[in-house]
RNA sequence: GGGUCGUUAACUCAGCUGGUAGAGUAUCUGCCUUUUAAGCAGAGAGUCGCGCGUUCGAAUCGCGCACGACCCA
């Protein structure tokens, strides 16, 4: 942008130079109490075509305009504010000749005040005829072509201000990002879950399993990683009576890009004393197939040209069953662990040394059954080996007291009957440790803290995690986390456009 | 990390087997008082992502890099 100027940018530095010199405010921020354009639109609709509304009364509003056609002596524009759109019909003889002298500087992307009278067009456009104008924003950029507007991903994603403008149908997906939010809220606080916030920032990134991002502590001399989860803070509410509680807040995870992972993402977590995983299973159908007939005004909903249907019941398998019945495996097979082992790596799956059957048969899940399940699906059962902070089953110890949440193949949802046994949580703890690998990042601290929490005695119950975002793709039908972020991680650009 | 594809004017895109860059929108000038992808006439605008190589000559071919998209791990 220094050397050398495109000549449609200097063309518009020039133009607001010229207007600056002819005494017009570029930036004006007198222009007092406009009226969102979704309010006028239905006083004129009455009016029929080449009429003004009887009473005459004068309007005031205020946005961008986002086309302009001019002609002589009149003109034609629309304005777009944040609840809608008008056309303007500005007339050299209304406003008179210095006016429109002025108005004739102006362009597409400006951001301007009007006040006139409602009329109704020759072709029936709901119009405001100008009687005064006002210079609010000057634009000294060009918006996108009018036609194709904005399309290339990588500019949308890293000028989202440009994309907002130009889109409405992305200002609509971040709309509905925040109605499922607070109709998230509004169904947990109505059943008495309390909305807490725990350390983004804690001296051991706990709760799941992934690279953390690291940081230091000046003052306090001491490491400290940006939470991957915030799981271990929750459940120490727990201990301390909190009895219902949920926290909607970011994650942070020092891993790869794609269209599901963003280095930070939104989670829910809530938990709910005296509650098992099948309660949860109940209230997540109830909650996620309330939000889209709240937002999409229907439980059956299309993903990506894929029908899928919200509506409860939810089916249930457990991840045995999945196998068998989704994934096509024999059922005496999964009772061989030896087998179990020989088929993941038949399927070219690579498994640690100490990996078990557990982890083996987990892989198989997801690599035969995940992405068939379209329709939503909970998923029980799953193996203790890959399950550190859930209860285990009481008949069978080998699995735990868990749920995932699949809907379009991809996990929504992970839940579980919370370990509270602080003997074995600190066994599996130490376990884990002790099988991270070679990868000293992640888990490097054993919790000690957390462990000492159970031990005071934390109640019975059953916790869940939900990832926004995906939620969110899947109620607006995004194909991209990326289109669900408002600022998306990228990497920075090779140069200034 | 691997593979495939992409990167050309502010935006959306053409540009064949190498011959030195085009369209529409946008911009600028003129005409135009009911247009809405307004119209008509004219004009200007690009280190063709970056670098190296091959060649008399590279947007085009080769190699490397950057950024992005999709798929895979």
């Amino acid at each position: 942008m220094d050397k050398q100027q495109s000549n449609i940018l200097k063309a518009r530095r020039d133009k607001a130079k010229t207007l600056a010199e002819a005494g017009v405010k570029l930036f004006s921020n007198d222009f007092k109490a406009p009226q969102p354009i979704r309010e006028i639109l239905p006083r004129g609709e009455a009016l029929a075509p080449e009429s003004h509304e009887k009473d005459g009364g004068s309007y005031r509003v205020a946005g961008r305009i986002m086309s302009m056609r001019k002609f002589g002596k009149a003109a034609f524009f629309h304005i777009q504010d944040e609840s809608g759109r008008i056309q303007i019909y500005v007339r050299r003889d209304l406003v008179g000749d210095e006016e429109y002298a002025v108005f004739k500087k102006w362009d597409v992307g400006d951001i301007v005040g009007v006040e006139g009278k409602l009329f109704r067009t020759r072709t029936g456009e709901l119009s405001i005829e100008a009687l005064r104008l006002q210079m609010i924003t000057k634009s000294l950029r060009p918006l996108p072509e009018k036609f194709h507007g904005l399309t290339d991903v990588e500019t949308r994603y890293r000028q989202r201000y440009v994309d907002l403008i130009v889109n409405p149908e992305v200002r609509d997906t971040f709309r509905k990002r925040v109605e499922i939010i607070r109709l998230i809220r509004e169904f947990l606080t109505n059943r008495g879950f309390l909305e807490v916030e725990t350390p983004m920032m804690q001296p051991v990134p706990g709760g799941a399993t992934a690279r953390p991002f690291k940081t230091y502590h000046n003052a306090l001399g001491m490491d400290l990683y940006l939470r991957i989860a915030p799981e271990l803070y929750l459940k120490r509410l727990l201990v301390g009576g909190f009895e219902r509680v949920f926290e909607i807040n970011r994650n942070f995870r020092n891993e790869g890009l794609s269209t599901r992972h963003n280095p930070e993402f939104t989670m829910l977590e809530f938990y709910q004393a005296y509650a098992t995983y099948h309660d949860l299973m109940d209230l997540t159908e109830e909650m996620i197939s309330w939000l889209a007939a709240e937002v999409c005004g229907t439980m059956e909903i299309t993903y990506q040209g894929a029908q899928v249907n919200l509506a409860p019941p939810w089916r249930r398998f457990t991840m045995d069953e999945a196998l068998v019945e989704i994934g096509g495996l024999d059922a005496a097979l999964l009772q061989d662990d030896a087998a179990i082992m020989a088929l993941a790596r038949e399927k070219g799956i690579e498994l640690q040394p100490e990996a078990g059957p557990g982890k083996a048969k987990t892989e198989l899940f997801e690599l035969l059954v995940e992405e068939r399940l379209i329709d939503p699906t909970f998923i029980t059962s799953y193996p203790t080996e890959v399950s550190p902070l859930a209860r285990r089953n009481e008949e069978d110890p080998s699995v735990t007291d868990r749920f995932e949440l699949f809907i379009t193949g991809r996990e929504i949802a992970n839940a579980f009957s919370e370990l509270n046994d602080p003997i074995d949580q600190l066994q599996r703890f130490e376990k884990q440790i002790a099988e991270r690998g070679d990868d000293v990042e992640i888990h490097p601290i054993l919790d000690q803290d957390y462990v000492r929490a159970l031990e005071y005695g934390m109640p019975a119950a059953a916790g869940e995690g939900i990832g926004i975002d995906r939620l969110v793709m899947l109620l607006t039908d995004s194909p991209s986390i990326r289109d669900v972020i408002l600022f998306p991680h990228l990497k920075p650009e090779a140069r200034e456009k």
